[in-house]
RNA sequence: GCCCCUAUAGCUUAACGGAUAAAGUACCAGUCUUCGGAACUGGUGAUGUAGGUUCGAUUCCUACUGGGGGCACCA
């Protein structure tokens, strides 16, 4: 939004300076302080073919941008950057529409068109969520919220694998306890048992997962606050006719053949090292093959863009199933969205000094459920999004159970608590009226305002990159800003025309903390309630 | 063997190809008669190795080394 406005302001001053288009350039807020609010590389970029002297033609777009009244100062610092510092006014004008309209503040229509499905989580329904399928759940919970503020309509899916092969021995592992070679393990089974009363296998099964999905999985969801629009159902893929007609468009399309008594599907023309079995010789299909239907319908469904997030074990068959719907559905369906691969990493987990395997087969592993409970549920939240989802995850349970009280999420929410302590004393929040004089009267506060202006850029960046870990970054640097607000400049004893300025600033900070948390889907309180048993004993 | 992710401060992590590589934590030194010290201010400290492309490389390319994952008629 800031960046937009001032990408156009730019772009204006370079066509009246230099008589053409420029090329591609970025805004961004300054690296530091001594260089102004933002930079632009314009300069540079528009040299790089020329070897102009990018400090020389830089000079040229200054003398325009001054003109624009919207900056108090313009440079140029070698090798060719232009800086900008934007007016008092300019700041204190995003700052009224901020506390006028908290609703609207970051909130975009850029998306407005844009139907999104989200696929996320989508655990086998054979056990407790886990830890690591929590990482899915987080994450792709923060893109679904944000592509929502970006005006996006999100519709969220969960896969219910409720088909195949794992069904039956979750069946059989139920049924038959006393043999070695049973597939599932732990707590959870030995209660199913007692509960399921079918003798047969797919039958007792399909029971079972049923249950688990009711009784585990969804109430674990909602304790973290995730609901899906839809468990879209694997099997119903079969009954409604989805899967017979995607099939039927790859054996018309001439993309499978039959070898060693199985359909196979060509992949391979599409790059892939090895073609993939749709029909086994059994005649059942396979997992891929219920999943191209799923995506064939997918594409079907009038959606604009697809997102599916995904564990990194699951790499290789996104690439077979990208294939797939570029090489083959796209055409087919004359889709002519984007689908996204949200892949992410391993979470490994240590506890008591070692690693803990997880598997939900050998019963070796921790639930979700676990964590929240011994972490808290903003913890493990924040920990989760506050690294790339390429990046492998190591989870020490131990750690975060002992910094549980000395971890970035109390420092940005009691930055949240100390402002509303100081509405509690000085305004009623709801009763709170925007002053008539707002005055940016620190560098302090400059520096507070402009990183709550960067929140709208952050909604539009992360819509577009999906990279919701720049969130838990972002709300971090806001709540240094507001603590050192905090520290520095005080409401109380002040003159009664800078006491209600900076409550408006104070406003502003907490709506867009408040926002950003909301994103990063851990809450906000107005008060902190320390753990006395907890705090660190202090030195005689 | 092939494919993918990854290597940044003691530790956990940031950084559209840009400027003096940024935070938290740990450590050192400071800051409270006033809005909540779970705070603030200052300091120590890092791009795995070797090349290449570029005005400019943590970022792109190649090789090497280390860590992780995947290579089923499982899902």
């Amino acid at each position: 939004m800031v960046k937009g406005q001032l990408h156009q302001v730019v772009r204006q001053s370079y066509l009246k300076a230099v008589g053409s288009e420029p090329p591609k350039f970025v805004i961004e807020p300054a690296k530091h302080r001594m260089f102004g609010d933002f930079s632009t590389n314009i300069a540079m970029v528009s040299c790089q073919e020329s070897g102009e002297n990018a400090v020389i033609f830089a000079q040229k777009i200054v003398q325009q941008l001054e003109e624009t009244k919207v900056f108090r100062s313009v440079s140029v610092t070698t090798p060719g950057f232009i800086n900008f510092t934007v007016t008092d006014e300019y700041i204190i004008e995003f700052v009224r529409n901020v506390i006028g309209s908290p609703e609207a503040f970051g909130r975009s229509d850029l998306g407005k068109e844009i139907r999104v499905l989200i696929e996320y989580v989508s655990a086998n329904p054979t056990g407790p969520l886990t830890l690591a399928n929590g990482r899915g759940a987080f994450v792709g919970e923060s893109i679904a919220k944000v592509l929502e503020l970006y005006g996006c309509t999100v519709m969220r899916e969960f896969y219910v694998n409720d088909q195949g092969s794992q069904v039956r021995q979750l069946g059989h592992t139920l049924l038959h306890p006393e043999d070695p070679e049973k597939q599932y393990a732990g707590k959870y089974i030995d209660d199913l048992r007692k509960r399921i009363k079918e003798k047969d296998e797919q039958e007792a099964g399909e029971k079972a997962v049923v249950i688990i999905m009711e009784e585990m999985i969804k109430p674990t969801l909602k304790s973290i606050g995730i609901e899906f629009h839809q468990y879209f159902s694997e099997k119903s893929l079969h009954q409604t006719g989805v899967y017979k007609k995607a099939m039927d468009l790859l054996k018309l399309g001439g993309y499978t053949y039959e070898a060693d008594g199985a359909t196979w599907v060509s992949t391979t023309r599409f790059g892939d090292s090895e073609d993939r079995v749709i029909l086994r010789s059994d005649g059942t299909p396979s997992y891929f093959a219920n999943d191209i239907a799923y995506h064939s319908y997918k594409l079907q469904r009038g959606y604009h863009r697809l997102i599916n997030v995904l564990g990194a074990d699951h790499f290789q068959y996104t690439r077979q199933m990208n294939m797939i719907v570029e090489g083959i559905l796209r055409d087919k369906f004359m889709w002519g969205g984007k689908l996204d691969w949200v892949v992410t990493q391993i979470v490994r987990l240590f506890a008591n000094g070692e690693e803990i395997k997880m598997s939900k087969r050998a019963g070796t592993y921790i639930p979700l459920d676990e964590v929240l409970e011994e972490v808290g549920p903003d913890v493990t939240r924040f920990l989760f999004l506050s690294k790339s989802v390429d990046t492998h995850l190591d989870f020490n349970f131990d750690i975060a159970k002992s910094n549980s009280s000395q971890n970035p999420v109390f420092y940005i929410q009691y930055a949240y608590a100390r402002i509303s302590s100081i509405f509690r004393q000085f305004s009623k929040e709801d009763d709170f009226v925007i002053p008539e004089k707002i005055m940016i009267t620190s560098p302090i506060e400059r520096q507070l305002l402009l990183r709550i202006m960067q929140f709208p850029d952050l909604v539009e960046e992360i819509a577009g990159d999906l990279q919701v870990h720049k969130l838990t970054h972002y709300a971090t640097g806001l709540a240094t800003c507001l603590h050192s607000f905090y520290e520095n400049l005080r409401v109380q004893g002040e003159a009664p025309e800078i006491a209600q300025s900076r409550l408006a600033i104070l406003k502003a900070t907490s709506i867009t903390i408040k926002k950003t948390l909301d994103l990063i889907g851990i809450t906000a309180p107005s008060r902190m309630v320390k753990n006395d048993e907890k705090a660190p004993t202090t030195n005689s």
